[in-house]
DNA sequence: CGCCAATACTTCCAAAATGAAAGCGCCTAG
DNA sequence: CTAGGCGCTTTCATTTTGGAAGTATTGGCG
């Protein structure tokens, strides 16, 4: 498998890279990621299980029932990922 | 809409990455990429119209009735997000 | 203590995407 | 004019996604 293949396989998944891109600006909760980003809470509730097995972000507890959910180095490490495919996509709109 | 959710839009489908990282060799044609990348024909053939579509990749006619796919400047310019995800993918090994 | 609201999920079901297999039309070599 | 390679399309089962509603835990307040 190669390196592409395998880092699609962890943040491949729908809603994945703009769940981690919006936790590059800091811990997020759970109700305020679903309310930003407008994805159903089943489907958030699947990725940041699957984001937390692959290390890529962990839950830190807070007062309340309440906690946020923060990136790990691994998942800060995306920021450069990230940051390309803003660009590609900014990368348009003048020109063509 | 975040330009991150505009390039996923554009190249967040499954196998749409693979795609365009075998074509970053050179043009290929339906039945190379389908026999390496190892996804069914019909994804393949839906995954090639929808990235031509969105100025990703075209057609080129060989003789026979055969053609290649190849990327355009668009297509190309992932070259950068593609490698970013691939340097992320490959800095896991060693130190964790 | 009993009730209420907030938060974080889970469950249920329909709709859409994905995947495997088989079929179709075109072309060209024999 | 038949046979085989190539580029798809079609069909159908399985998986994933999406929306709505329900459940569980916690803490505040009378």
């Amino acid at each position: 498998m190669s390196d592409l293949a395998a880092a699609l396989d962890v943040v491949g998944a729908r809603w994945a890279l703009l769940i981690v891109e919006r936790l590059l600006e800091g811990p997020q909760r759970y109700g305020d990621l679903q309310r930003d980003l407008g994805l159903g809470t089943n489907q958030l509730a699947t990725r940041l299980r699957e984001l937390e097995a692959s290390g890529v972000l962990y839950r830190l507890p807070l007062r309340h029932n309440t906690r946020a959910y923060a990136l790990t180095e691994r998942g800060l490490a995306l920021r450069e990922a990230i940051r390309a495919l803003e660009r590609w996509a900014a990368d348009e709109g003048p020109a063509t």
